[in-house]
DNA sequence: AGCATTTTGGACCGCTCAGTACATATCTAT
DNA sequence: ATAGATATGTACTGAGCGGTCCAAAATGCT
């Protein structure tokens, strides 16, 4: 079907792979070279299909963003109640702080304390990020106050933000090697502001 | 009194300089020369005072530490209450957000964020100077629990972490371009944990 | 087979990186 | 004046950076 010569590697596979590096390592401390490895492509292809190491960083960011929001919705609408899924969302940060496997934070909150202030397109697309992010626990309030979980007295936009914000610290923390004792500490105190 | 031909720069100024540009552009986005520039420093005046340029890092994070400290301290020292205290620190972010200078966020935040994980030496670093910022929310905390506007249900521990959390979350939302009501509403909220 | 189209391999680009070597300049002490 | 000590200016290093160019390879279509 197709004309031409046929890719020898897989576009998405490598995109993910990309993500990935730039999740561990950072965009400036990830070299072209770094990437063209992990992606397993060839630079020619690396500039002929994903453009440069900057529009390669936005596609990230958008297929991060996609897929923390998707899985996260996902959560939400099995969870038994809206107040459950928020408590099971923070609470999964402990797991974190616990696990021996590489700490990489969040690519969102990574990229905004790296790039956010001296680059307007990767500002623009993490904070897109954040929003849908916030988007998703302003829906968990809502249906928590619906359900008579969460009292009415905060608005869901204050109190999504609010936890948009506990997660970004908290992710931070994790990051900067917090025991699972404070990152339980944090989130149940974190939750009373719900009561 | 001091042998030999005298320095051209002043040291701690230098030291300074270079701590801002950390803060400002990160480890790996700032360049030697970048560094030589602001500190007003000769090449061979830089490796021989400071050594390197991930020596000077660590000397930037403990300025820095140790400035952020004896700043809060005293602020601490001079408050009406530990309450009072722990509510101006954290209103103080609503002023960050609302000014259009650069938001440099926290350059212990931004290092955790940028090298914790793959360098076990500033990792320790900003380990010790959250640990001295958890110090000092930790005192705000007991003083504001003697003081009888802080209850006692919760530990001065984990409430110091919470709100360290707190301060991280929003250090980095301020960066990301959050507005001064979002900032207001987190602070707000986060305020209630401590009723 | 031959042509259009697309991907790939590899050489190459100028530039910047952090760091070094060493001669020279500037000071104090004798 | 000179010797010892410290600081600075300049030239240099090898490596790596992101990115470009173009010929060769591999496909489908006629």
């Amino acid at each position: 079907m197709t004309i031409g010569r046929p890719r020898e590697f897989d576009t998405d596979q490598a995109l993910e792979a990309a993500m990935r590096q730039f999740w561990s390592k950072g965009y400036e401390a990830t070299s072209l070279q770094n990437l063209l490895e992990v992606m397993e492509v060839s630079k020619s292809s690396f500039y002929e299909t994903f453009g440069s190491k900057h529009e390669l960083l936005e596609q990230c960011l958008t297929l991060y963003a996609n897929t923390l929001i998707a899985s996260l919705r996902e959560e939400l609408r099995q969870a038994k109640t809206g107040l459950s899924f928020i408590d099971k969302v923070l609470m999964s940060l402990i797991d974190e702080a616990t696990a021996k496997s590489e700490k990489c934070g969040c690519l969102l909150v990574n990229t905004t304390n790296e790039l956010a202030q001296r680059d307007k397109i990767i500002a623009k697309l993490v904070a897109n990020g954040t929003k849908s992010l916030q988007g998703v626990f302003e829906e968990a309030v809502r249906r928590g106050q619906k359900e008579g979980n969460i009292p009415l007295n905060k608005t869901p936009e204050a109190l999504s933000n609010y936890l948009v914000n506990s997660m970004v610290g908290l992710k931070t923390m994790v990051k900067g090697g917090a025991d699972a004792r404070t990152i339980k500490d944090i989130c149940e105190i974190t939750m009373t502001a719900l009561k």
